[in-house]
RNA sequence: GGGCGUGUGGCCUAGUGGAUAGGGCAGGAGGUUCCUAACCUUCUGACCGCGGGUUCGAAUCCCGUCACGCCCGCCA
């Protein structure tokens, strides 16, 4: 209702501003601050002050006077408040609400038969996920859901590059060393045991005898060329540490969870000849130089100065420029594509934006979404180099310590809980991830993190268990009422959403209506850390409501009962998808 | 050196032109015969890095400056 709501007070707006004579360009609706009892406001009055020749206030008051609320379904009044024109929504507001969100997929956005493909994640096929790279699937999945939610056709996709040196290396090293001289794996998974090899293989490359490197070089520059030529005997010899690893990467992945609907390997543009043919348009262009016997584009247009190299002296193409074909791709298949990329790659897609622009896409189409790393203490995660902390014992360790709070909790607990061992491990996972994750999504994605165990796993105040709880809270009342989700018909299909009046009750209500507008900002800005925002405000204002008004108490007369319940049902599901398009689990109990 | 990003109470964080800068942690004081206390109430604590400027109005925009991070490969 919030959007109908605004959508009137815009109208409202516009009609008292043009009566006045008066631009209708500046509506300034916003948010009020909290202690104002109205749902939204206008400042316009500050600006047409000047141009009315009066101070802001009268503005503002003769902005009210001429807005007959009357004429407006969702807006019960409109009034001065200094120089503000506070909105108040009517009880069809409120009413609205309440019926609006009993259905299941509350918040969820009409249709808009776009088809977005989301690229997140890519990492290098090299070994496990480390937590500083976590970020990418975390934030990348957040953003495909929401924008799911908000009514597009979404696609995930994980690029795989499997026609880079590091995978010409990593074939080379696997091929080559035996698992004798090798340490062992600190798991016994597909990533964790080739890993070795390509340490082992960069180890060697740094520190053997010159002349053993420079064999090894030739062997590595021979799978390089064999798949630059489409041999497929070479593809295969890759393919198979690819997959291998990828496979490994993949379970890590899933436990977030971040699944994806296609991997992309970039070597299907070199083996249909698109490589080729962006590499000949890009010679013919205008921009195009050939230096020190490389093919390089200069982009100085476009504010770049740096020359950007798509095919080596050796003929070769490069990441940058096999991408450039992975994306006209996305252009023919797709209406938009969005890519999550860590900060280390900003000025790489700059530059292929640019290149993109001038190969004649539209790359309004294409936007990115960047972010700080996730660092240690004590300096970078390297898979190279086997620093950092494993994604699998991050999350290992945060089921772990969440399995011991519940453990504690069912001791000194008030009611009696009927636990069992299954609910146990079952809310022990879905907290411990869920903590992981959200400590991860709720944060600005610009803004660098460094990573402390106790920091990322604590399970109080803003974290995934206390906007968890507060689930679990709607779950256990609707339950204790007979209304399990899997007969969401129980619920009395009649109650008056107009005894519900208290301020904790409105509350609620607004900020339950509040929701579908939160999903419209979140996809319009792919900020996944707003719908977490709006989570913990979501958790405080039900806990108010939890506290003051008791549902199922004796005392609370039937229709006032009924009212309640539908309003904890329909918070029920604000919160429970607001959690669905984190990809934070909600616990029906915990 | 150049480019991009970040800087908000002791610590973490929301807020990108409008109403007293909103939370959390840590610290002090309270609350459970009552639908789950992973909760709530209350107190303490901020010259929004620093200096200028634009504006009726600046954490938010502009200029300068400092600190930190990232980038400036025929790597990915």
């Amino acid at each position: 209702m919030y959007l109908q709501f605004r959508d009137d007070v815009e109208a409202a707006l516009v009609s008292a501003l043009e009566a006045l004579d008066l631009p209708t360009d500046d509506l300034g609706v916003e948010d009020p601050p909290e202690g104002v009892e109205a749902v939204l406001a206008s400042s316009a009055a500050f600006r047409l002050a000047s141009e009315v020749g009066a101070p802001p206030p009268q503005v503002a008051g003769q902005i009210a006077d001429e807005i007959d609320a009357g004429d407006y379904e969702y807006v019960e009044a409109a009034s001065a408040q200094g120089p503000y024109v506070n909105f108040l929504p009517s009880d069809a507001y409120y009413e609205g609400t309440v019926e609006q969100a009993q259905s299941e997929d509350f918040g969820r956005l009409e249709p808009s038969g776009e088809r977005v493909v989301v690229e997140h994640t890519s990492a290098n096929p090299t070994g496990p996920v480390h937590v500083g790279r976590a970020r990418n699937p975390i934030v990348g999945d957040s953003v495909a859901r929401i924008l799911d939610f908000a009514g597009h056709d979404v696609e995930r996709h994980y690029y795989v590059n499997d026609a880079g040196r590091q995978m010409a290396v990593f074939t080379w090293a696997y091929e080559t060393f035996d698992e004798d001289d090798l340490p062992q794996p600190d798991r016994e998974k597909a990533d964790y045991d080739l890993v070795r090899y390509y340490r082992k293989g960069n180890d060697f490359l740094e520190t053997a005898d010159p002349d053993e490197v420079e064999a090894a070089e030739d062997e590595i520059q021979a799978i390089m060329q064999g798949l630059e030529d489409g041999d497929e005997e070479t593809f295969e010899r890759v393919r198979e540490v690819v997959d291998t690893v990828l496979g490994g990467m993949r379970e890590s992945l899933e436990r977030l969870p971040a699944a994806f609907d296609e991997f992309v390997k970039e070597s299907r543009f070199m083996r249909d000849g698109s490589v080729d043919d962006v590499v000949e348009r890009l010679k013919a262009s205008d921009e195009a130089v050939y230096e020190e016997d490389a093919w390089q584009l200069e982009l100085d247009e476009y504010g770049i100065e740096k020359n950007f190299v798509f095919l080596r002296s050796d003929g070769t193409t490069l990441y940058a420029t096999r991408d450039l074909a992975h994306h006209e791709w996305k252009f023919d298949n797709y209406d938009r594509a969005v890519t999550v990329l860590g900060e280390d790659h900003k000025l790489q897609a700059e530059q292929m934006n640019a290149t993109l622009d001038l190969l004649g896409n539209d790359t309004d189409k294409l936007r990115q979404v960047i972010y700080s790393y996730v660092n240690l203490p004590e300096g970078k995660m390297s898979t190279r180099a086997g620093t950092g902390i494993d994604l699998d014992d991050l999350l290992d360790e945060a089921v772990e310590r969440a399995r011991e709070e519940v453990e504690n909790r069912l001791d000194d607990r008030i009611r009696d809980d009927d636990l069992t061992e299954e609910d146990v491990s079952r809310i022990a996972e879905q907290v411990g991830i869920g903590a992981v994750r959200y400590d991860i999504v709720s944060k600005q994605p610009t803004k660098a993190i460094t990573f402390e165990w106790d920091r990322a796993l604590d399970f109080e105040a803003q974290s995934a268990p206390y906007v968890q709880y507060v689930h679990a809270r709607t779950c256990g009342i609707l339950e204790e009422a007979g209304i399990s989700s899997d007969a969401p018909d129980a619920l009395s299909a009649e109650f008056d959403a107009s005894l519900l009046e208290t301020d904790a009750e409105r509350e609620l209500l607004e900020v339950v209506a509040r929701f579908p507008a939160v999903i419209e900002e979140a996809a319009a800005d792919l900020e996944p850390h707003v719908v977490a925002t709006y989570t913990r405000e979501f958790a405080e204002t039900f806990n108010r409501f939890y506290r003051e008004c008791p549902v199922l108490a004796d005392d609370v007369d039937d229709d006032l009962r009924d009212a309640r319940l539908a309003l904890v049902a329909a918070a029920k599901h604000a919160v429970g998808n607001a959690l669905g398009v984190l990809g934070v689990a909600a616990p029906r109990s915990m």
